[in-house]
DNA sequence: ATTTTATTATGTAATCTTTACACAAAGTAA
DNA sequence: TTACTTTGTGTAAAGATTACATAATAAAAT
């Protein structure tokens, strides 16, 4: 025992004996069927959305379900999410990130599943879908009902999660086009925080921050002064990004 | 389908047939073993600790191990981290939070083990270890080596994870006395950020939260001049805690 | 008793950040 | 030409952060 470790009482007692098959061990555990849930937020027309598909369970019979399906079994988790967004919508080049973990006995009909809900926020008119089935389809945040399995639970999570990490993390910019206005980018933040923001300290704020590259153009095709574009220089935020915020509670 | 949903291009399918039974469609499903892993920090003689046991694998032998025990067939899984450390450490009063799910194929000697790692903080002398099982310990954070399984990952996103969270939240303050001293709040902090601090400053900043009760008594036996003492106002925290920070990365 | 040592307690000026708020300029549509 | 909509901009006040030094208190050593 390294002397660093606080010493253990006269209590403590070694483990009994040394288990060597370990094959053996494994193999009396229980074990419980293991889904990936995928829950993907897109932003259209000033609205947060999210992907959904229609429960193909009789006992969910027209409900709206996320994209999930059951890890492989020499799958990485991470693994799994990418094949099952893949498989269900085309996509292929998504960022997923894993959220929490959902194991209520109850949670699926057909006897205990667990499930694991990874996140991605993605720009709706970058990421054609190339595959419908199952009336895939992108859903109002706002309008949500009728969900089949816990879904609505897990979908509450990953927005509570997704609205804490843009305030972090530019993830905001994967969901815009490349060259976008503040307005839009404004826009943005407002749909999925759901608060109102002022321009004017929202500006200050995205330039102070040093991070916007103007691009000398402008948005085209607007019934008004039509505004600057910029983009997001990644390069720089990766080489410049913070440690730490504070303490702040 | 809601009017707010967008609408389904024409090559989008309805689910081919709805599936009735659920119980046969899950027995089909590959199942995985799904284990519960405990990293419990607590902090010492100014410094984190976390408790330990000895891994009770031969392939694993001398190896430090967290605590960690397979999930009941109807067990929650918070529940089951409860359980755990009653049963490992004899503990019932700690708060534990989710964490992140770990499944590498590969991360366990006897096959494929999933396991969900549970976090929680607390004051070392607070809680007492009624059961010393396979040498359970605190080892120092800092000096860890000679991991079982994967548990050095699992041990690191956990602290990341602690960083920031207690710079968002007053978790700090369960592992202090009730009464405590500035000096020991800093002490935490920069124990755990693995920061020096500006000690006018950080006094400042906790004042100015105004979530520290003066309690007009003073530090006792210290061989210098004692400091005041005070305790952390939970009842005005969760009346007053902030909904967001702001945007900042 | 006096001195030494360790540590607490406190204030201020400079800088930076946040907030609240209003008006002129640019383009489109009528 | 006018009306409409939206962009772009500045400032003052308040608040937060940073960097920094000195006096007070108690115990321990002499």
């Amino acid at each position: 025992m390294p002397t660093t470790a606080t010493l253990k009482p006269s209590t403590s007692k070694p483990p009994e004996k040394l288990i060597i098959d370990t094959l053996a061990l494994v193999a009396t555990y229980p074990a419980v069927p293991i889904t990936i849930d995928c829950v993907i937020f897109g932003f259209e027309e000033n609205e947060l959305k999210v992907l959904l598909i229609r429960s193909d369970l009789k006992c969910y019979e027209g409900k709206w379900s996320l994209l999930g399906d059951i890890l492989g079994e020499t799958e990485q988790l991470d693994e799994a999410a990418y094949r099952i967004l893949l498989q269900r919508t085309g996509m292929n080049d998504v960022f997923l990130q894993q959220v929490k973990t959902f194991g209520s006995p109850g949670r699926h009909p057909g006897g205990r599943v667990i499930t694991v809900a990874y996140c991605s926020l993605l720009n709706i008119h970058h990421h054609e879908l190339k595959i419908y089935d199952n009336e895939l389809h992108w859903h109002a945040v706002k309008t949500l009902d009728n969900m089949a399995f816990d879904h609505q639970e897990v979908i509450d999570e990953c927005y509570e999660w997704l609205q804490k990490r843009i305030q972090e993390h530019p993830l905001a910019f994967n969901l815009l086009p490349e060259k976008f206005s503040l307005r839009e980018l404004q826009n943005l933040y407002e749909a999925i925080l759901g608060v109102e923001l002022d321009r004017r300290n929202f500006r200050k704020k995205f330039f102070s921050m040093d991070f916007l590259i103007d691009l000398e153009e402008y948005e085209e095709n607007v019934p008004h002064r039509p505004g600057k574009l910029y983009k997001f220089n990644f390069e720089k935020y990766e080489l410049n990004k913070k440690k730490w915020i504070g303490i702040d509670f």
